[in-house]
DNA sequence: TAGAAGCATTCGGTATGCAATATAGTTTTT
DNA sequence: AAAAACTATATTGCATACCGAATGCTTCTA
């Protein structure tokens, strides 16, 4: 099967006798579990939260594209889903900045704003730099050698040329620091705001030289966090969260006059 | 009619000949439009979007209580509007936490958690020093000058000890001040967080003193964003906002020990 | 030929019925 | 008397049908 084309556990699926299918215009394409499906706990998330996750998941990773029409009827084919957890799906995206609904319309995954990424950058910077500067207070030893280890591994990746595997590992290890602030309402806000600067980097390639340049501002403060020097870590993030700013813009400037 | 009960206007409500009522359990309790409701416009939005913004502002100004249930079809009922709306709407207030889901079982509110109102303090002071200094480098004469008129309301507010019509202008000079930062993303950010800090304030008083240091630290940096001192308005927000964290912080801890 | 009016189609918004789940109360067993 | 098993009930999750809004196409009129 195809990525897009997931199959959605219905809550009970399997004890009770299912309900008629009633006929429809749309041929239902529900998918079968394979082997290994087969034998793990049954899903006990309901389908509309399946739903949020799986097309989240799409949007961020550019599956789903920006201005790309999201019709309710179609998709509900795809997943094998009825209308109701859909749209409740559609909501909570919407809510999320992620889609975008308007009355009597078609859906829509919320197009790319290089204006709207500018804004959400400038709020990443105090997040990361706020972030940085407890992560420095409140991380214990055992968890900078997690970061150390994922670093290590992000290290691996340039030296292989692994372009893809680095960009995830580099937003793993952001989103680390992010976590050991230890201050979960923080990590969310940071969460969804990273989210829109992922989209925008899943759409946009930027010039080869920035990436050694990433992986030169890792090692530095890396470094710095070890000695627990807050101040010049926090500080440190920032400026590195202000070159990739810089590269990203740039890049979402560059494919705006390529598309025009 | 009471608060609570809203009266949604339907979309095409008066144009088309209405469906026939359905035989249900729950008498609907539709409430006629009064006399001047009849001579606006009609409401456009969806009933969906009209139940958010309704249960928003009565999770918080604390009209539903924190830990309260929402059974749906007693909301249905008072509402006046059938199961899918609510049940869209419910679904983006959890998303935006201010109520919480549990499969299968009545959602609430969600409960007030010190801890939560620390964490979210500790993000809004980030954003409310971010917010200071982007407003004192963007905001124009023009928009200062509101700024003050908003402060002379406030100063006539303690005045006149009308401690609630003190507190709601107060948030709107902090809501002012994050909206002429001139960040969109960081004005939605703010809102969604300082609403929490709003909950907790609606369930706390604070002690009386508290409103003097207030309105005194409101003189100072109002002083300090007229003479466009950034580095010292920014400071000036931050330190506020942390005197005010303090006395919510405390106030709530007093509830709690009260509750117990 | 251009603009207006009417009609058909598509698709989103909402209402409602049925199945599934969780819990409380009752009965049976130890 | 306490624990386990069973049953009933209340309520949510989801599927489906119906209605209304918006748009595109066709026809009519000036």
């Amino acid at each position: 099967m195809t990525e897009s084309e997931a199959s959605f556990e219905k809550p009970g699926a399997g004890k009770a006798r299912p309900r008629a299918a009633a006929r429809t215009r749309f041929k239902p394409s529900r998918l079968k579990l394979s082997a290994s499906d087969a034998k793990q706990p049954l899903n006990t998330a309901s389908l509309h939260d399946q739903l949020v996750m799986r097309l989240r998941e799409m949007v961020l990773d550019g599956e789903l594209r920006p201005g790309s029409p999201l019709p309710e009827r179609m998709l509900c084919e795809t997943f094998g889903v009825s209308r109701t957890p859909l749209r409740e799906a559609f909501k909570v995206l919407a809510s999320e900045g992620l889609i975008e609904l308007r009355p009597h319309r078609t859906p829509m995954v919320m197009p790319l704003d290089r204006d709207d990424i500018a804004a959400v950058f400038e709020v990443v910077l105090a997040l990361d730099h706020l972030a940085a500067g407890l992560t420095c207070a409140r991380a214990t030893a055992a968890e900078i050698a997690t970061l150390d280890a994922m670093h290590a591994r992000l290290v691996a990746h340039h030296h292989a040329g692994a372009r893809a595997e680095y960009f995830r590992q580099n937003q793993q290890i952001h989103a680390e620091i992010a976590r050991l602030a230890g201050n979960p309402v923080l990590l969310a806000t940071w969460t969804a705001l990273a989210a829109k600067i992922y989209r925008a980097r899943a759409q946009a390639n930027y010039e080869a030289g920035r990436w050694d340049e990433s992986l030169q501002e890792h090692e530095g403060f890396m470094t710095l966090l070890r000695s627990r020097d807050a101040e010049r870590f926090a500080a440190a993030i920032a400026d590195h969260t202000r070159r990739t700013r810089k590269a990203v813009l740039a890049a979402l400037d560059l494919l705006a006059k390529q598309q025009a």
